[in-house]
DNA sequence: TGTTTTATTGAACACCGTTCAATACATTTG
DNA sequence: CAAATGTATTGAACGGTGTTCAATAAAACA
């Protein structure tokens, strides 16, 4: 069966081929931007040949929605290493900031980009993931005895929307030009001001 | 100059005919899915034509993006009537979230479609304006001795981002699954979680 | 060596935004 | 009124899109 495990591996040499050609494009130029014919051509492939791989350009599209929120997670896992509860929850917003900006083009795919419908897929359940992690640090940090009188989940969801949001506005370029200061320094210092209002709770 | 007159008025009313069309498709279906042809077979009119009263699809995208700027503008300043300003502020991020959920076709356009580019066109200046007075109802806040220590410009930021943060998780359906409850009422009660955060202060 | 399976191609289909020569209509001028 | 001018409208055409599919090439098997 060895002729087998070669075909299967080729197949799926091909498959990554036409991934990182689609990342590339995808990450550079955003969806609708981005072509099966251009794909196939930057790999030198016939646009046809694509469909032997992918069901279509969606499928290709959540590939890389996968992607991204796998290496999400990974940076969020990353910071089990804090001891305190309180330190790794403010750590959490700040790989949140951190990986927009380091990673705009993958943020936007994740969460701006329309075109994944519902809450379908892969992606969402990383995600979801990311959110019960965050929920169970808040809920470390509700244990030690802070943040009294606040709801788990609606805290849960007030740091995610905040942490979002400026997120939101930086990726899609809403925030230069709303004061003097840099982008990432506008984010760093909003992020700042939400910390130093929980701080006290 | 009667003719004149007439013949402007006729061109007034094709231009809006058109952008009632637009609308309807656009609010419906989003930028990518609303085309040039279904907005001009809506009206029994041939795909050319409407270049002769638009410059091309983003013109007419952009007229809609305005539209909805003013109209949350409008919304925004009839709390003008909140004589206290934290009670004023308070409501300011309801009509956020009320906009949201009553016009989340407009809000997507506004805020979540990405063709309209960098901080370009009349309807980011609108928003600009919708920034400083919430801004200034921050500023009055604080005269009052309220938000103590806190600057005027990251608190304006960080609020903005939270309601902004909950309206797009809301918009692109992010938040429904979440836990059990409504959307609707997660709104909401993430809204107050962050003003039972920000009373204290 | 056939034969069958697998992979690849490129033409074709129906759509898209946009342009533009041709056309129809309305108004003004002679 | 008729001719000329300007204004509005059309639909074909251009180069693009995602996707399908019959034909074909290549590889594996018998």
């Amino acid at each position: 069966m060895s002729v087998a495990k070669r075909k299967e591996q080729e197949k799926i040499e091909m498959h990554k081929r036409i991934l990182d050609s689609a990342r590339k494009i995808f990450l550079e130029k955003g969806y609708e931007q981005t072509s099966i014919r251009n794909i196939a051509s930057a790999i030198s492939y016939s646009p046809g040949s694509i469909y032997f791989y992918f069901k279509d350009k969606n499928e290709i599209f959540h590939e890389l929605h996968k992607e991204g929120f796998r290496l999400f997670l990974s940076q969020m896992k990353a910071l089990d290493v804090i001891e305190d509860p309180y330190e790794r929850y403010k750590a959490l917003g700040l790989v949140f900031i951190r990986f927009a900006q380091n990673h705009t083009d993958y943020y936007n795919l994740m969460f701006l980009v329309s075109e994944t419908g519902k809450a379908e897929g892969e992606g969402f359940q990383i995600a979801q993931g990311a959110i019960e992690h965050l929920s169970g640090v808040i809920q470390q940090c509700q244990d030690q005895g802070r943040f009294r009188g606040l709801d788990n989940k609606y805290l849960t969801l007030m740091t995610l929307s905040l942490v979002h949001g400026i997120c939101s506005l930086y990726c899609k370029d809403r925030m230069s030009g709303f004061f003097e200061k840099s982008s990432e320094e506008l984010m760093i210092h909003g992020y700042e001001t939400f910390i130093a209002l929980i701080e006290s709770k």
